[in-house]
DNA sequence: GCCGTTTTCGGCCCGACTGTTTTCAGTCG
């Protein structure tokens, strides 16, 4: 019998015990017999086999027994009833920072949440920030936590490896002697899961610049280190990589290194067939002489191809590319759609939601909050409905230059029907409509959900149409051709959710959809102030998924948008 | 439940911190 996992077994015992609400002083000594047994050494378990244990503090007869039947029987009777009572999968939720005994018990209780995934569902609809005892911040606490456990194995949001990359890139620029610096990786590609951060430069004195980076206040551990090579640990454990190559190699390093691999491997295949050789280190003749490239565009071009942004390298047709295509980016957009406010579960007003878009040098904002049959999400009766529409039209009246557009994020129901009548629906100017319930239907159910949804006159685009929660949460499953054709035939657009959760529909589907005629908005999905910033990481998936300016809502001005939402309605 | 006896029951770890609530509960180290 491992100490460890006896410990664990007594360790789980006090939890469910607690969870039981048995007397504290119980429990208190149950979980004092798994730290006596944690730290037991050579010798305990022949004693415990015997019995004899009383001698130790804390252990009296009652642990002495439970010890001793564990380690002849390997089995705890009073463990194995309570497992039989409280769902096993309990325990998950011991690992996630903030959440002690009594809030497991209370969401169990109250919300039925009884492991990691069902806490995560719980979040997702608000219902954790609307519990008695609990909050918004617990809530967002529970997600981290979640997000956190899950860092274990290695890949984390896109949103948390860059903006821990950034003050770290910050704090590089001043190196000493530093010529070049670059993200590589698939952080410069801007995938949805980021494993690490990837730094390559380029330096007069490596050992200089490598001392620094080791020196970075950030770090919680160093990894390693060569006279090329460095390596870290950040905070959430998020590995920090340097490499410095001499500057004749720094072009081909950097492509190497931002791959993908497949890409690369693409783009070796294309080199060998025009007679050379591509390594990390340079581009070669068949007789070895170096061909130079001063840049990524150079080398691409010494391929025969144009520049390709690293957002495309992921061996998904790119090499095909006769231009280099123009991509979407911040500066296309005029506005800010699916944005939610205090008017349902936001934490900020419609004023204050304006004000700082306007802020953010945007024309208009399209204010979504939930409708009447999201109830944990607060929500909006068809009273409230009204009540908004007068405050933003007076705050509209107050405004130049920038214009409040009331829209909603409809649930779409189980029978596909919006919840809303027509003549409330008609109120809106925007129209997002989106499923927050019965997640697992089967596809052929949901696709006819969906398709219904999207034959509404009045739905104008469909938010996060996968519902998947990275890291946590699959997407639904329906037939995505016939949802995506049904969205071009109704005019239809397909929501990119910029929320670094979701950023949902995934990228490699844009095309696709593009094909089948679809237009696309980029919704921050915004709660708060601070959410707002957000849409950079919707128009980042946008940019993967190969999409221009004129593929997308926000591009457009808000009259442009208004007429493009109004022309589909009765 | 365990301990330590003034032998048969009274006492047992708590302060910092966070978030919710508005004076406190829960978690953590």
């Amino acid at each position: 019998m491992n100490k460890q996992e006896a410990a664990a077994a007594f360790r789980d015992l006090a939890f469910f015990l607690e969870l039981a609400e048995d007397t504290p002083l119980r429990i208190r000594t149950y979980a004092h017999a798994s730290k006596t047994i944690a730290q037991s050494v050579d010798g305990f378990e022949k004693q415990a086999m015997t019995g004899h244990l009383r001698h130790l503090a804390g252990i009296g007869k009652e642990a002495e027994e439970a010890i001793a039947t564990f380690y002849r029987t390997g089995q705890l009777p009073l463990l194995e009833e309570l497992r039989h009572r409280f769902p096993p999968t309990l325990l998950e939720l011991k690992a996630i920072p903030g959440l002690g005994v009594k809030r497991i018990k209370a969401l169990y209780d109250e919300l039925g949440v009884d492991s990691a995934v069902s806490l995560a569902q719980a979040c997702e609809h608000n219902r954790i920030a609307l519990l008695k005892g609990f909050g918004p911040k617990i809530q967002e606490n529970i997600l981290d936590g979640l997000e956190y456990i899950r860092s274990f194995q290695g890949l984390r949001l896109l949103n948390r490896v860059y903006e821990t990359s950034c003050p770290l890139r910050e704090y590089m620029a001043k190196a000493p002697g530093l010529w070049r610096l670059d993200l590589t990786g698939s952080l410069r590609r801007g995938r949805e899961l980021v494993r690490n951060i990837d730094l390559l430069a380029c330096a007069e004195k490596p050992d200089a610049v490598i001392e620094w980076f080791l020196a970075y206040p950030g770090k919680t551990e160093v990894r390693g280190r060569d006279a090329s090579r460095a390596s870290m640990l950040l905070e959430l454990a998020i590995p920090a990589d340097l490499r410095i190559v001499p500057p004749e190699e720094y072009p081909f390093a950097l492509a190497h290194f931002t791959g993908s691999n497949v890409h690369n491997q693409a783009l070796r295949t294309r080199a060998e067939a025009r007679g050379l050789k591509l390594t990390e280190h340079g581009l070669f003749q068949e007789n070895g002489t170096p061909l130079a490239c001063r840049d990524e565009v150079a080398l691409y071009a010494a391929l025969g191809l144009p520049y390709i942004p690293p957002e495309l390298r992921e061996n998904m047709g790119e090499l095909a590319l006769k231009r280099t295509p123009e991509l979407v980016s911040m500066r296309d957009f005029r506005g800010l759609i699916h944005c939610h406010t205090t008017y349902s579960d936001g934490l900020n007003s419609i004023v204050e939601m304006a004000s700082a878009a306007q802020g953010k040098g945007y024309h208009y904002i399209v204010i979504t909050d939930h409708s009447q049959s999201a109830v944990y999400a607060n929500g909006m009766t068809p009273a409230r409905v009204l009540e908004q529409r007068s405050e933003i039209d007076a705050i509209n009246r107050t405004l130049t230059d920038f214009q409040i557009i009331q829209g909603i994020e409809s649930d779409i129901r189980e029978d596909g029907s919006l919840d809303y009548e027509p003549e409330i629906l008609a109120k809106f100017e925007v129209v997002l409509a989106s499923i927050h319930t019965s997640h697992e239907m089967p596809a052929d159910a949901m696709t006819r959900r969906l398709l219904k949804a999207i034959q509404n006159p009045y739905t104008n685009a469909i938010a996060h149409p996968t519902g998947r929660l990275l890291l946590s949460r699959k997407g639904y499953s329906f037939n995505f051709d016939k949802v995506f054709q049904a969205c071009a035939a109704h005019r239809v657009a397909i929501e990119i959710n910029a929320n670094c959760r979701r950023l949902d529909l995934d990228w490699r589907y844009l095309q696709h959809a593009k094909s089948r005629g679809v237009k696309f908005m980029v919704g921050p999905d915004a709660h708060s102030l601070e959410r707002l910033d957000g849409v950079s990481y919707g128009i980042g998936m946008a940019r993967k998924g190969a999409l221009g300016p004129k593929d997308l809502l926000n591009s457009m001005e808000k009259e442009e948008l208004l007429a493009w939402c109004k022309a589909k309605r009765p």
